[in-house]
DNA sequence: TTGTAGGCGTTATCAC
DNA sequence: GTGATAACGCCTACAA
């Protein structure tokens, strides 16, 4: 099967003038009569004339494509940051390809040099868990692959960032639970190898500092998938749950790792928050209607995505080399609902 | 910014030989000699030479790309479809464009345009809730561009179709809850020109009257955005409560539909399921978390995208024209949880 | 004002 | 066994 499709030569043949009139009269060039482009307007219109964007790609040697690779796009948070890289790019006239590392680092590697090698001007990335060291996307960028990172970021590679503040949410989220009563405040992390895992370890650390406890490593476990595994977050759970002194509380640090945290607790049939006050980094629209309701960290999706495109486009546009690079950092909100509040419990 | 990759034009000349007889060492041709194969091979890997694709599929008349839209990929059940295609999809060879309608015609009608036009080999859609008429898609068919249809579908193509038993699963849903004691069952679906809508309305229609009940209009409602604006979903709530018989049981015809009922339910403080039973359509992966943990219709999401791009992709590779049309069912799973069980309810 | 020619990177055909 | 040439569709100096 193929898809034909209306050319320029054909309309020169039609019109009886040449490819390069043509062409012209179709980007209204002033070297053309009124009259001519009149009529190579008009058979284009009614013949559904549309340039093919492979050949102007050849020729213009950009592909108004933008890829992105993202762990994993079902996900509330990812496809949120998805929504807006979209909405941007489409306005720009860029195109969309998404790609999903699955939190591999291998698949992380092979799609980042799929997409690039020509057919994408540029690359929205946010890293995979297993992912540690970043060598292949130095290389494209290296070679003049414009790179923007999000969400899951290293600063090995001198480009535009763009991230929530990790550490500020962590903060106020530990300390929300400090002030509702906690005391052993566990704290649930993905990989100790992403950028996120340290600075929300940093906020919930100083928030401690800050409340004159210190941080038990004994209360911190790291899960090296982020929660795509149900059985590393089930082994952190049990391993606090045998701690002579339980945690009073649990701090989630990522999407997955919120929504099995509450998922296990159930099941091991311990009550949120009166045994164990949780709180998670979670961007689900379906946060209120947990049981019980979990209070989250939600980051601002849509702006991170919008915020990267744009850095992203400036990049590919550039007319000369850029040199100064940009780290946004975009403010979360802490949405307080039920899986923290102790105020309904007997003590 | 320009991203500079070596041509086989480069080979050529650092290797003093022609570019044609590079692309045949390149491609492994017989008529090539041993050494100059070697060499040519050797030096490709050293400079790292990839072909690009863009000159490939100007030359092939072909991408190797295919389109996607959906309603919204901030939803699980499309992000698992989703999912699906990509795999099979990258397997064979093919990249992925991902679009969304956002339940608007006039995107749907934008992006597929958008779409084709020669930049993607072939179409993977579900239809968006607006949409009424199909003469946009129906012109690119005809154009040679080859359409899967999935789970929101029409029959004006003739082409595959990938859906859900649709019928099944709502009767399932609806028998369900009469086994549990329901009498007056609601239903609140998606817009009513939607293929998912019509079928699962029959099926609960059906369930209805093989237990000798018949359907009563007052207890059906529409929401042509599919939950996508709550207060649509707000409205046909309303008007269900202030019924002089109020229903005792609601069956949710679609993933936002079913979390936006619930949560609105709990809004209202009704007691879930003793006041009222719930029972949705969903492949939320948090329905175990809801509060009450949510009864389900589960589609294999996953399989509907790998079966649809299967087909995609023998359309798009197939050597004549097909005229044989499959349409696939698959079998939904009917997850059975609280928000549906009766027994622990005071009568 | 319009047309010619060359090139973007690759590949297929045909000649040497 | 190797190379020259043309073509995919579009664009743009440059020529007429």
């Amino acid at each position: 099967m193929k898809f034909e499709a209306i050319t320029i030569k054909d309309i020169a043949k039609a019109l009886n003038l040449s490819v390069s009139t043509v062409s012209k009269a179709l980007r209204g060039s002033h070297e053309i009569s009124g009259e001519t482009k009149q009529a190579v307007l008009n058979y284009a219109r009614e013949n559904n004339y549309k340039p093919n964007p492979i050949a102007q790609s050849l020729k213009r040697g950009q592909s108004k494509s933008i890829g992105i690779i993202v762990c994993n796009i079902d996900n509330n948070f990812f496809s949120q940051v998805i929504n807006g890289i979209e909405s941007v790019a489409r306005h720009k006239g860029y195109n969309v390809i998404i790609t999903q590392s699955r939190e591999s680092y291998e698949k992380e590697v092979a799609n980042s040099e799929h997409l690039s090698s020509r057919s994408v001007d540029g690359l929205i990335i946010s890293l995979a868990a297993e992912t540690r060291q970043v060598d292949h996307l130095i290389k494209l960028h290296r070679k003049g692959l414009p790179i923007v990172l999000f969400d899951r970021i290293t600063d090995e590679i001198p480009t535009h960032r763009v991230i929530a503040n990790n550490y500020k949410g962590a903060y106020e989220a530990t300390r929300h639970l400090l002030e509702q009563g906690c005391r052993r405040i566990a704290h649930i992390a993905s990989s100790d190898n992403l950028s996120i895992t340290r600075e929300r370890l940093e906020g919930y650390k100083q928030a401690l500092k800050d409340a004159g406890h210190k941080s038990d490593e004994r209360y911190i476990k790291f899960c090296p998938h982020s929660g795509m595994i149900r059985e590393e977050t089930q082994q952190a759970l049990n391993e606090l749950l045998q701690l002579t002194e339980r945690p009073d509380a649990i701090f989630t640090a990522s999407d997955r790792l919120s929504t099995t945290t509450l998922s296990l607790l159930r099941v091991m049939q311990i009550s949120i928050p009166c045994e164990i006050a949780l709180v998670g980094y979670t961007n689900s629209i379906s946060a209120d209607i947990f049981n019980p309701s979990l209070t989250s960290v939600v980051q601002p999706a849509l702006e991170m995505g919008q915020q990267a495109t744009e850095l992203l486009v400036s990049l590919i546009e550039a007319r000369r080399p850029v040199t100064q690079f940009e780290k946004r950092v975009l403010d979360t909100e802490l949405q307080i609902r039920d899986s923290s509040l102790k105020k309904n419990c007997n003590p």
